[in-house]
RNA sequence: UGGGGCGUAGCCAAGUGGUAAGGCAAGGGACUUUGACUCCCUCAUCCGCUGGUUCGAGUCCAGCCGUCCCAG
């Protein structure tokens, strides 16, 4: 009997190549798109209604079914609201790993699972398999270094991913667009997605203002003598490392070392100031081995577009790690992810909670 | 108001007779499924103002304005 296998579509090349991959394959495959925005419904917003017309465009082509599953209750509470506290205390969070953990591999695939699917499919670059030895399943790199997506799925579970499948984890992006291409999909040559999907023009400032009702509080720029270099224009606008949108002309370049939240400055230096060796992490999710009892050899990606970087971790009570980099890394910040690979394997990832040690 | 210094783009700043370096900031682009970083491009028809000398002045001269320091 063919399996059943319920894709995840965005209106995107990646998940319409997916789903052909798929039906090529021999499974029986069902489209699915997710709503998650109901007002303020702009070109281009993940979930809205342009992206479920591209996507149910293309599962007419594949002549495949397709529904579309209403989450944008959920979406508000586990991904928007979330956005907006983290920025609130002084984080940066990265709301695509929250939507992945809490929509399309929470509820979406309870969805598919629930409708009679034996999998759920999605566009992601990345690799699951499993290890002949443990039989733990496993998170791989895509096979388009460029384009490796295994850094925003660190949270996925063993329940979850042996019902998950990445076809196009298996290809290079280009060859992605050239079947998708061949099969008459239109949105071959659609342009990749970039920035927050809730927040399409890319300003996340005007979001928090007018959606979570953020009223950035000027304050002052220091230095790390104390001495004050300018005024900002409220600490959510800004992030550990960024350079650009400070206004402050020192005469060289400065970056945002930390925010102090307190006093409601923020503190303004070089970028050699901004590298740490060691980081603390919480809210641990361990994919390729359970939970170490003991200091880990790993490489490690503290952002997602970073080479990853050597490291041991140690275990600490609660849940929490802590890395200590053979080498310094730059701008380690609090609500990123941190995300440990062994080759082409993730071990797993947590949320960083805080960097120290410094050079 | 006696002596001296300085006044070049938003900020800093080179330039001392030959037709406005550079850095920072800013704007644009590339890169990027988060915020960033990085890279590329752009950014003074004009040098406090007004005259003068000169083939030619930001550069020399004069006056004025502004500013800083010293001064009994």
């Amino acid at each position: 009997m063919t399996e059943k296998v319920f894709v995840a579509m965005s209106g995107g090349v990646d998940s319409a190549g997916a789903a052909l991959l798929l039906q090529r394959g021999g499974y029986h495959v069902a489209g699915v798109t997710l709503r998650l925005h109901h007002c303020a419904d702009r070109p281009g917003l993940c979930g809205g209604s342009e992206e479920l017309d591209a996507a149910a465009r293309a599962a007419r082509t594949l002549g495949i079914p397709h529904t579309v599953l209403d989450l944008c209750g959920l979406f508000r509470t586990a991904v928007m609201d979330r956005f907006v506290s983290e920025y609130r205390a002084g984080r940066t969070p990265n709301p695509c790993v929250d939507c992945n953990r809490e929509i399309k591999f929470g509820a979406l695939m309870d969805w598919a699972l629930e409708n009679g699917g034996d999998y759920l499919a999605t566009g992601h670059y990345a690799r699951v398999s499993q290890d002949p030895a443990t039989g733990r399943w496993l998170l791989l790199r895509g096979r388009d270094r460029h384009k490796d997506q295994s850094y925003v799925l660190y949270q996925l579970t063993q329940r979850q991913l042996s019902h998950l499948l990445l076809p196009v984890g298996e290809y290079e992006k280009p060859a992605v667009r050239q079947i998708a291409a061949e099969r008459g999909l239109s949105n071959a040559g659609k342009p990749d997605s970039e920035d927050i999907c809730f927040v399409p023009d890319g300003n996340y400032m005007n979001f928090l203002e007018t959606y979570g009702g953020v009223r950035p509080a000027p304050g002052a720029f220091v230095d790390e003598d104390g001495t004050v270099l300018g005024r900002h224009r409220g600490l959510e606008r800004y992030t550990i490392g960024q350079r650009k949108g400070l206004g402050v002309s020192a005469g060289v370049p400065v970056y945002v070392l930390r925010k102090n939240p307190a006093e409601n400055t923020v503190v303004l230096g070089p970028d050699s100031a901004l590298f740490s060796r060691e980081l603390f992490a919480g809210r641990m999710n361990w994919i390729s081995i359970p939970e170490p009892g003991s200091p880990i050899r790993v490489t490690a990606k503290t952002r997602y577009s970073q080479r990853e970087a050597a490291a041991t971790v140690e275990p600490l009570p609660g849940g929490q790690i802590r890395a200590v980099f053979d080498e310094p890394q730059r701008a380690i910040t609090a609500g990123q992810a941190v995300v440990l690979y062994d080759g082409e394997r993730v071990i797993g990832g947590g949320t960083i909670e805080s960097a120290g040690g410094r050079p």
